[in-house]
DNA sequence: TAGTGGTCTAGACCACTCG
DNA sequence: GAGTGGTCTAGACCACTAC
């Protein structure tokens, strides 16, 4: 049942400098330790301290450059997978209170571009769900979501006033892995308008995300339509580690 | 004057790799030959490897999981790190014209934003640029940028028809290496609609982005607004490695 | 020239998946 | 139980920075 396994060492070690570095230990702009005296320091090798400055570095706390110590950035915000993958915990880790209700839902085939996402068949049947979501009782985003047959058996076995999908297909071992975010604009049609309370074709930001277990399978595909205003999405990315691209508007 | 560093090993093998993926020879949804297989293959060991994977894993290209072979992806959309910072580059990458051309330029003394986000002092002489960037002449997206003094007088010396500033600071030797991006929803002022030829308080997305050299010092920070539906920004991340927060509205 | 991060090796053990 | 990826070690050499 429970997750017993041990936190890597290189886990810890990355926690215990994102907490340093949070706490003032090392200031900003300040220079971290040399690899080898924080290997020293916490009775590690050099490889596993270089594990842990690899995530670090992905996430925005670190600079390196060879020949002189790694330089601390500004203080990054950075969510775990976790908390981009659930509205939910989202809106917890921001200390509000998140609200969400099934506003239809039905089973149906998947027309092309849900087929293709989820790399099924086309015509394929798939769990559709429109949902609106709200934070602190206020409406702030329209979610309409795709799943493919299995996932879908478990979505429509929730109540349908779950606040967490994404706590209950945990619950039922199905886990999150892999997502792929689009972000452009959009505008709001006569659903989005009655649903949010805003005019007719106001300006809506768009994520289309698709989500994929740990063996590349997608798990549900979804176009949320957050108010203009309400939420901004930040990305880092490096030299070294890039997973952001700047595409033609749809195409 | 060249850069004559050899090419490491473990790029070299992520870009065969990737160009097999993308030619076929391993099909999405397909699996990778084991660790030790690819060592022996290419005559190195299994952590050179290793690093090379870790690249396409955060590229999205292969997932990975312990006790299965790694898993190919659906082709994913990422730039380099020079495509992204550059419009020119990302222009060209596209096969579209790029054009860019300076609307206004002073040096004035920074704002408290400016300042914090460049960490300068405020107060602090900076070179503040807008201009007007199209594809195809056709207008797409007004750029207001704040170059602190070292970078400003090296973008100063530039001759204002420039197509590439960032181009132009290379030469000068200016590396960057980091940025950070934050993208939401804006509405057109009447200087972004007069130079957009749009309406005024039309939908536009806004990307604010700073950048910084390999030492952590901020180089430009820039706010870019894009007409509706001339771009898309795209994100990849997972469980390994987050790199993307989605954060409430301003603020 | 000393110190530092980048690259690479060879080997070990473990946790997990799957037949 | 065999195969595979995840973690960790110990050591080596190199490229680059800064003094």
């Amino acid at each position: 049942m429970a997750n017993s396994q041990r936190t890597a060492r290189y886990r810890e070690l990355a926690a215990a400098l994102r907490a340093e570095v949070r706490s003032g230990v090392y200031s900003e702009g300040g220079r971290l330790p040399s690899e080898e005296a924080l290997a020293v320091a916490h009775d590690v090798s050099r490889g596993t301290v270089r594990q842990a400055l690899a995530l670090l570095r992905a996430e925005g706390v670190v600079t390196s450059r060879r020949g002189t110590r790694r330089v601390v950035l500004e203080q990054p915000r950075v969510q775990s997978f976790a908390a981009l993958s659930s509205f939910t915990r989202w809106a917890r880790s921001l200390g509000e209170e998140p609200g969400g209700a099934v506003v239809a839902s039905q089973w149906r085939a998947a027309d092309a571009v849900e087929a293709e996402r989820l790399r099924l068949a086309a015509g394929a049947r798939v769990l559709w769900v429109l949902r609106l979501r709200t934070l602190g009782g206020e409406p702030v985003m329209v979610e309409r979501t795709v799943y493919p047959e299995p996932v879908g058996e478990l979505v429509a076995s929730l109540p349908p006033d779950a606040v967490s999908v994404t706590e209950g297909l945990e619950a039922h071992g199905v886990v999150l892995a892999d997502a792929d975010h689009t972000l452009d604009l959009t505008l709001a049609d006569a659903e989005d308008a009655r649903l949010l309370d805003c005019p007719l074709a106001a300006p809506l930001l768009r994520e289309r995300r698709r989500t994929s277990d740990p063996t590349g399978l997608p798990v549900e595909w979804s176009e949320d339509r957050y108010r203009a205003g309400t939420v901004a999405f930040t990305v880092h990315n490096s030299l070294a580690t890039t997973a952001l691209a700047r595409t033609r508007g749809d195409a």
